[in-house]
DNA sequence: CATTGTGAACTGTTTCACAGCG
DNA sequence: CGCTGTGAAACAGTTCACAATG
């Protein structure tokens, strides 16, 4: 999902591309990169479609938001394209990112591999926590939350990581914000609230797990319907007990549609 | 990203209920949760879709998929409204999970809370490396990924965790589908192919942080601009020159610095 | 009479299908 | 001829705006 804003025009065709597009821009700089290091010259929409997990239509469309870089009865080139997309997502420049709450999550993102592949340099961790503070992870020492403000204002670091338990996020995002960050990447189970101009992106595990939850589920009453799953415990409206919609009389029972 | 499958119809209307509403489920749930604990009795849709960061005609519009579970005039009765949510996501369920590859991020996420909180249970840990196995973590053995059949044969586990590095995930995956295993949710950099009838979503911090730094550089391009940004900087499509790694002597001029 | 529930309009995304071109 | 690039059609998701109603 892609979230950046909260309100707001949302979707916003950014420079003429599409957030759609702009999405799946990384798959294919991947897919590319696969291809480049194994000197394969030039890769056609279908192949490269393949690679990336997509189907060749939405590949080429994609690709003609950002010129006309193939040839007709050829394909594409694969250096070219990896600089045209890298260039396109700003990866041509170093990116120094700050990660706040250096916990399990944090330090793993701090050892993340891919984080450094890219342009994105890890440029300082940052814990609330005294007893960290100088300790190195990843190599890097740890600095204690006081310093927050001080250290982006002197990385220049322009992309921050959220890493703290929910309870805090709000808060190292509003000194975040305010010490001049403009996107941020929260992992932290919360609705993180900016001002206009600032771009949030979430990652919740949480949330994956329960969409693969309600999918399992239907594939499971799918099989085997006629389950009754779970009681039908939960109480009604309450209150003024309402109506039910009623699409069968047992009200609760699941599985029927909605129709 | 709500990937899921990686052809195929895609967004099919799950059961009527369409795919993005369906993704916003779990957000509701979450702002309903801190409202029942706050014993908050109702809560109208514009207040819910304050809390989580949606606005409140889509937020009504999602409910209305579910049915009609609020009172006009009043609101929506908070906890029914949680039960209703979590029937649908199939949360009133026990879900075991296995997470396969237990570096730093297999670690963290075993040891994430949240993941027990709405009926996720961490049944195994496997890992390919012996100096783990039956070293505990989180609370629970590591167990050897030569066992992988077997623990998920015993466990019943339908939802696996790939936190493996790039190359085995692949594999992973390929023994976890043939064991059984219907959900994954996918933390390596790597399109996984799986057969029909096995959901995938992934969570890629690297894109994440890829889509961050296209829409920082174009703020920066923003309030610098006179720029040409269209310019044709790089080399065009090298009829048959091909090669260039290269990219110019001043085509790599990236933009200008985020500062 | 405040607030839900929802048709209808609209905006964004995907897919189709084929003209254009190397 | 093969493959790209793209209008146009189809589809999905969002927002509007208001009638229905507890």
């Amino acid at each position: 999902m892609a979230t950046g804003r909260n309100h707001r025009p949302a979707t916003t065709r950014s420079r003429g591309i599409p957030e759609a597009t702009v999405a799946r821009l990384p798959l294919y700089l991947r897919a590319l990169t696969a291809l480049s290091e194994r000197s394969v010259p030039t890769v056609s929409s279908e192949e490269l479609a393949a690679a990336a997990g997509v189907n060749s239509a939405k590949l080429r469309k994609d690709f003609s938001y950002l010129g006309s870089y193939g040839t007709r009865g050829v394909g594409y080139d694969v250096e070219y394209l990896v600089y045209q997309i890298s260039r396109e997502l700003g990866l041509t420049q170093d990116w120094p990112v700050v990660i706040v709450g250096i916990g399990n999550l944090g330090a793993a993102l701090a050892n993340y591999g891919g984080f450094a592949s890219r342009g994105f340099r890890v440029a300082a961790l940052i814990d609330a926590d005294p007893s960290l503070t100088g300790k190195p992870v990843a190599g890097i020492d740890v600095q204690h939350t006081d310093q927050l403000e001080q250290i982006i204002d002197e990385s220049g670091v322009s992309i921050g990581v959220i890493a703290t338990p929910a309870g805090s996020a709000q808060q190292v995002c509003d000194r975040l914000v305010a010490a001049g960050i403009t996107s941020i990447l929260n992992f932290a189970p919360t609705v993180l609230s900016v001002p206009e101009g600032v771009d949030v992106r979430k990652v919740d595990l949480s949330i994956e797990l329960q969409i693969l939850a309600f999918h399992e589920q239907r594939k499971a009453g799918e099989e085997a319907l006629g389950e009754d799953e779970t009681a039908p415990p939960a109480a009604p409206p309450a209150a003024a007990v309402t109506k039910r919609t009623e699409p069968g009389s047992d009200g609760d029972r699941p599985a029927v549609m909605p129709a």
